[in-house]
DNA sequence: CCAGAATGCGAGCGACCGCTCGTGTTTGTC
DNA sequence: GACAAACACGAGCGGTCGCTCGCATTCTGG
């Protein structure tokens, strides 16, 4: 067992896990500590981060932090929860609505535009979703939230290209969200200027990746050999 | 400090590490040890990888391993230097000869297929070089040798678009090596045809990208509508 | 053959980690 | 005001980790 058995002596045997009644002061110390926690998530990473130094952060002791979160793990699961849930009341279903008239390079736009907005503004998220630290059970939860990204994206593909065999559009989706998420850790390198010339790239690399596969579908005129003299 | 403070009472003021005389024993120890450790980092990542850990796969003491290496870090160090040297002897300057008159694809798929071959061979090199889970001083060293490959790209594609603002050349080297970096995952997390497969769409991926930066230079007449009818 | 160096062993040190527990304080409810 | 529940504290338990140290064994040069 490779894995991390430090520890697993949390509970076990609670089929109903009743919480107790939760006080306003107690609601906020849990953002308090998510807070604490996000900040340190995002500066060392899920393992290197001890939960003394969360609730140091914090401002509380190691005891309080354990009077709201059973583990360690409990903490990143809560914290992305909340995160997935912002964003979907943020942005909605971000690639969900597959216009199917739209142009490549709105729809591909759009949907980086908000990703890469959002990563910016919590920069934690990164860390807890693509980050390559992360142990045990939070791995399982983020597989099926990956899963079902990646057929998002399928969805979306095969809008776009309704004539493709079903493993080559799976594969495309995982090309162009390994794409998306290298190009998510370049632009999370840079700042201000720098920065957005980088979602730009980003933006170019998919589109010019997918461009050849839609084709000239509609009247939509991208053209890979266009000049700017009509 | 929220580095790796764990310990660090090393040898600290040795300006000569004399090393003791090795005998041919010492020698096979050695490279037993870095065998161990390629099968343990690769499979458990730097951090999580334990020193004992490392030498219980290579059937010998804790003591036994700190004959040879003086901490971790200088086990990594090492196995990450010889796996350099043998890239460079297996493979040569793998991107350094800029053939001004290479076609895109050529170029670009040569050097994809020879940094995956490798990748592929010793799947240790990754977790090495590009895993985010290494601290300290084996950064440092790393991010020279980054960014000594980044300036190699920007050389090839300074000969591809001499025409070009130097900021953008190293934009463009960043997103390419990132692209590459994202497919190398990809086409690690498959085997097989799958694996084929993916290699290949890196190679679109990053040829796509940069077709419209070189344009139509010269009368390689790469097309993204071209046949195999020559 | 023998002195000394190189190699090998493994219990264990000190440090840190995730987490607990006994105890004390604050808060809501009657 | 009384009482229980929720909240807060922080020393410390059990554990792993990187690494050491005293000692035994094997090799090498003279």
């Amino acid at each position: 067992m490779p894995d991390n058995p430090q520890q697993d002596n949390a509970q076990k045997d609670r089929p109903q896990k009743e919480q107790p009644r939760r006080q306003a002061r107690g609601e906020r110390r849990i953002a308090q500590l998510l807070e604490a926690a996000a900040s340190v998530f995002s500066t060392t990473g899920y393992t290197a981060a001890s939960t003394n130094a969360i609730a140091r952060e914090a401002g509380v002791s190691p005891g309080t932090l354990y009077q709201f979160f059973p583990n360690k793990e409990a903490i990143a699961i809560e914290l992305r929860d909340r995160l997935m849930h912002e964003m979907r009341e943020a942005y909605g279903e971000a690639l969900a609505p597959v216009d199917p008239a739209t142009p490549l390079e709105e729809a591909v736009g759009a949907a980086v535009d908000r990703f890469i907005a959002f990563n910016c503004d919590h920069p934690v998220f990164y860390t807890l979703m693509h980050g390559p630290d992360i142990p045990g059970r939070i791995t399982e939860a983020h597989d099926v939230l990956h899963a079902t990204l990646i057929s998002r994206i399928e969805g979306l593909l095969h809008s776009l290209l309704p004539d493709a065999r079903p493993a080559e559009v799976t594969r495309t989706a995982h090309v162009c969200f390994g794409m998306y998420k290298a190009g998510l850790e370049l632009v999370l390198a840079h700042e201000g200027a720098e920065r957005d010339a980088y979602v730009e790239e980003v933006k170019k690399v998919l589109i010019r990746y997918l461009e050849p596969l839609v084709g000239d579908r509609l009247g939509t005129a991208h053209a890979t050999a266009a000049k700017s003299t009509p």
